[in-house]
RNA sequence: GUCCCCAUCGUCUAGUGGUCCAGGACGCCACCCUUUCACGGUGAAAACACGGGUUCGACCCCCGUUGGGGACGCCA
């Protein structure tokens, strides 16, 4: 069988790591049996969808190669289809026209919960099946009234619902457009989805669109319900809990591969293995191993991951990711040493392509003062050795990193002082601060030109604050 | 309220009746390394929600309790 799995979010907000897991998932198990994967944006929603929203989903998914074997496909560019499926319907009696009141609905729904009842519609215009054509009317789904519906799902097993549990669902709103419950429904069918993969809190949809789907004669598609992921709140994710725009990922200096690690393992594990390239969850992945239980963030494993993949993989690589960054810091690499050395002195200390950014600026750029904390390394007593240093760095003519390291190295020793005595104030005068990578390899990637600048510049720092 | 789902360290998880006084990872703490910051190394603390069964034997199977989450829209 040809395996086909969708992605079908909806552009009425951002697309959070949540929605990125289930494309994830759907994509992961779509290359692994060699099927396809389909994406569907899911715009039934006039009043809020946006484009922007929709842009952000494709955005999403080239950032972090999800790529899709079909689509986008567009629900409002399906309008007719619907319509015809509604039809089909009304015409065979499995749905009918209801002119319930939105006052009728809304007494009915207060009147339950006052009555600690499920609210349901009751069915009014079942059983009188009015049809007045001057009437606004909605169209609803004629849903069993006994019996039970059971799937078997991937992740769950067996889960039965009462029909008596569910009402007659509206398919097409009183302007005529139809409603997610039944696009859903048409689209997977017409799409020849076999596999559904999707966040559990459409498990309680599942047996509507089953429902459905028998009154139009089709075999439902094989259903994988995926557990939520939770804010740190401990609640379902969404705009006002805590959730994170996925390109706010990319914003914030994450690589598209250490998000996938870290999403994959969010829910799904392969024994005690934690690092997953690609094509290996590819080949690992499957639906049997995704747990059950919802899941929440953990920034701190996001942010390790990131860093892993950071020194992991070549500079080269990196560097691709890291010019934009660079770039919105103003920071200008054409002059200066070569990006993909800073980085591998770089990445190991810091957690994000931001904080590179951020760490490299004295590479590329004079030092325009001196941290406060910094200052008291610039002490008129350390003159004298900077200035020696200067004069035998003045006179190196193999700028390396062992060479530098030898100079400093000696003179601290011969004024029996510990190497760190003396690199900090050297590291001072180059970087403006007191951290960087070991002073050796900062002064040569910094350049012999810049790094007799910036000492001569400490210098005259130490004299015009020298006290008295 | 009704229905559905879930329950192992703070967090992500391994575990499928005996090999578990429960393993790994992140984080936290300590120590080592050290030229600041890191990387790395070593070590420590840290969990089977509770109560009943079933069984010679339960983290693992069943029931219940409690707790959490989700759904109940002319949203998706």
């Amino acid at each position: 069988m040809q395996i086909r799995t969708r992605f079908a979010p909806s552009p009425t907000g951002m697309l959070h790591i949540g929605g990125v897991r289930t494309a994830l998932y759907s994509w992961l198990y779509a290359k692994k049996l060699k099927g396809q994967f389909v994406l569907r944006i899911e715009d039934t929603d006039t009043e809020r969808s946006t484009k922007e929203a929709t842009q952000a989903i494709l955005d999403s998914m080239e950032w972090l190669g999800l790529t899709y074997d079909e689509g986008p496909f567009y629900q409002t560019e399906r309008m007719e289809r619907y319509k015809e499926v509604i039809k089909q319907l009304l015409n065979s009696g499995k749905a009918y026209r209801c002119y319930c009141s939105k006052e009728r609905l809304d007494d009915l729904r207060s009147k339950q919960l006052a009555n600690k009842e499920k609210p349901c519609y009751d069915g009014l215009c079942r059983k009188h099946n009015p049809d007045d054509p001057n009437q606004p009317f909605v169209v609803r789904f004629k849903n069993p009234k006994d019996g039970a519906v059971t799937f078997n799902d991937q992740v769950h097993g067996t889960i039965t619902f009462q029909n008596s549990e569910l009402d007659d669902l509206i398919i097409a709103r009183s302007d005529g457009t139809p409603t997610y419950n039944f696009c859903v429904v048409v689209d997977d069918m017409d799409m020849q989805i076999t596999h559904v993969i999707r966040g559990s809190d459409h498990i309680n949809n599942t047996p509507r669109q089953i429902n459905i789907l028998n009154a139009l004669d089709y075999t439902p598609p094989i259903y994988a319900h995926v557990p939520m992921i939770l804010g740190s709140d401990g609640k379902k994710l969404s705009k006002r809990h805590g959730a994170v725009s996925a390109m706010q990922f990319c914003d914030e200096g994450f690589l598209p591969e250490a998000l996938l690690n870290y999403l994959v393992r969010l829910g799904w594990a392969y024994g005690d293995q934690e690092i997953f390239s690609i094509t290996e969850m590819a080949n690992l992945f499957d639906i049997k191993d995704i747990n059950k239980a919802a899941s929440m963030v953990n920034p701190e494993k996001l942010l390790w991951l990131n860093q892993h993949y950071m020194k992991t993989k070549k500079p080269e690589e990196i560097a691709k990711y890291l010019r934009p960054h660079l770039e919105t810091l103003n920071i200008d690499t054409s002059n200066g040493p070569e990006l993909t050395k800073v980085i591998a002195i770089q990445a190991e200390r810091c957690h994000t392509l931001v904080e590179i950014a951020e760490k490299s600026r004295y590479f590329y750029q004079n030092v325009s003062s001196y941290e406060e904390k910094a200052q008291k390394h610039l002490k008129a007593e350390i003159a004298p050795v900077l200035t020696e240093i200067k004069t035998e760095l003045q006179n190196l003519a193999n700028w390396q990193a062992s060479e530098i390291h030898t100079i400093i190295n000696n003179n601290a020793g011969k004024l029996g002082l510990k190497l760190g005595k003396v690199a900090q104030p050297i590291r001072v005068a180059v970087t403006g601060g007191t951290v960087s990578p070991p002073i050796d390899i900062t002064l040569e990637l910094i350049g012999k030109e810049q790094v007799l600048v910036r000492l001569d510049k400490a210098l005259t720092f130490i004299y015009n604050h020298a006290s008295v």
